[in-house]
DNA sequence: CTCGCTGCAAAAAATTTGCACATTG
DNA sequence: CAATGTGCAAATTTTTTGCAGCGAG
């Protein structure tokens, strides 16, 4: 199984996007946390765990492009964002965020389209992304 | 049945929070919206359908307010607050977004339960609040 | 008349843009 | 070497804070 890192990196360059430094400090970043990062912390544990010096522009635009691949999505319970856990083609999502300790987890979303589709059915949209922030306790911190 | 400006006002007054024109002004632009509005364009409306000057950072005063009393929430997909239509004491919110006219609607999430109940049970965190958002095309735009 | 609320000024934080230079493939 | 990506400077936008004066109850 690839690691995140792995995955991120053979993505970039399936899509035609360069490997850079810059990058790959970034993916690297979001592999060793739970918590959903702004890019300015990104910037700062770049720096600090990695020496690597990263201008708070250049991560926006690296997020930005990640964002566009389904390497990350944005987490709003705990403003900033995460890598994407789960391989989700339309950029559904379903998060867990622990009110305690912060981590963020994703949480698989099958038995959610029993409820979608009734939504569908009963109000006559047409639903075609979802997103759902789930938060209260962890098992640890319970 | 009370209307969202008869009910918020009942409810600043129930918490004992002031009645003023500022306050009425922005419940009464939430009332006639059915899109998410950033306190900027909140003031905007205000003063060019309500001839009222509301200054921005008032607008976010009030909207706190309204936020802590369940009375208006945050919308992610297109950013911005909405009215709360559906009452839920926890601040679980289930928002259906139309990425075409962009108009919000609540919608019910009482099928989310189930689901919901087995995420806590399977992973064994303790739920306490969850928002779903979705989004798609409505019955009109399809 | 008092306390909470608002407006104004200003600061702080978050996000975007333009452009010259550096780097990947 | 060509096309992309990055850093720096600066602008723009969003959000927060402090304080003096106003107004609802």
């Amino acid at each position: 199984m690839l690691s995140y890192t792995e995955f991120a990196e053979q993505t970039l360059r399936d899509e035609g996007y360069k490997i850079t430094g810059p990058r790959m400090a970034v993916i690297e970043v979001l592999t060793n946390t739970s918590r959903s990062l702004s890019p300015y912390r990104i910037a700062e544990i770049a720096l600090q765990k990695h020496k690597i010096n990263l201008d708070t522009v250049t991560v926006y635009r690296i997020i930005q492009v990640l964002e566009k691949l389904h390497l990350v999505h944005k987490v709003h319970g705990v403003e900033g964002y995460i890598r994407c856990e789960v391989k989700e083609e339309k950029g559904c999502h379903h998060s867990f965020i622990c009110r305690k300790c912060k981590k963020v987890q994703e949480v698989s979303g099958e038995n959610l389209d029993a409820f979608i589709k009734q939504v569908e059915k009963e109000l006559k949209f047409k639903i075609e992304k979802h997103q759902l922030e789930l938060s209260g306790l962890c098992r640890k911190c319970k």
